[in-house]
DNA sequence: GCCGTGACAATGG
DNA sequence: ACCATTGCCACGG
C-alpha cells in the first residue's frame, strides 16, 4: 500500500529533509510546518529516536536560542558543531544568526530580548 | 490504557 | 547571562 500509516514523526523528518544545507531552523519552526504549533518537544523526541545512518540533516534543527540544544554527552554537541561549521554556519557569540542562517526566520525574534521584556513589561502593568 | 520521558519554548527571578 | 518552572503531547514500556 502506498501511503500507510505513516507515523507522526516520519512527518517531522520530511521537514527536517528539507531544511536547504548552509541554513537552519528551530524546534519549533519544524514543528510548525509540520501544523503543529507549540509542539517543539515533539520534534526533539523525534530526532532523538533518529536512526544513526538516516540521512537527515538533523543538526541543522537548533533551539529558538540560536544554540545547540543537546547534550555534550558522547561528544554529540561537539559533532553537530562541527557539521554546521562545514556548512559555513558559525557562531557568533555562542550564538547562530538566525538572520543570516535561517530558513523560515527572519530575524526578529533572536538576539532580540527588547521585545522579550517589552512583552514582560506589559503583562506586569496591566495585570 | 495510564505514566514517565524528552535534542523545546516562554516566562520569572 | 543562568537556573527553575510550567505547558505542550506523541511514543514506548
Amino acid at each position: 500500500m502506498p501511503d500507510r500509516p505513516k507515523k507522526s514523526y516520519d512527518h517531522i523528518y520530511d521537514i527536517v529533509r528539507q531544511i536547504p544545507r548552509g541554513k537552519v531552523a528551530t524546534y519549533g519552526d519544524v514543528a510548525e510546518q509540520c501544523g503543529w504549533i507549540n509542539h517543539s518537544r515533539l520534534v526533539g523526541y523525534a530526532l532523538h529516536n533518529l536512526p544513526p545512518n538516516s540521512g537527515i540533516p538533523w543538526h541543522r534543527v537548533i533551539n529558538s536560542q540560536g544554540k545547540i540544544s543537546i547534550s555534550n554527552l558522547y561528544g554529540l554537541a561537539d559533532f553537530q558543531r562541527h557539521l554546521l561549521a562545514k556548512e559555513g554556519i558559525a557562531f557568533t557569540n555562542d550564538r547562530i544568526d538566525f538572520t543570516k542562517y535561517g530558513w523560515i526566520r527572519r530575524g526578529n525574534r533572536s538576539t532580540n530580548h527588547e521585545s522579550a521584556q517589552r512583552s514582560r513589561w506589559q503583562k506586569r502593568t496591566s495585570l
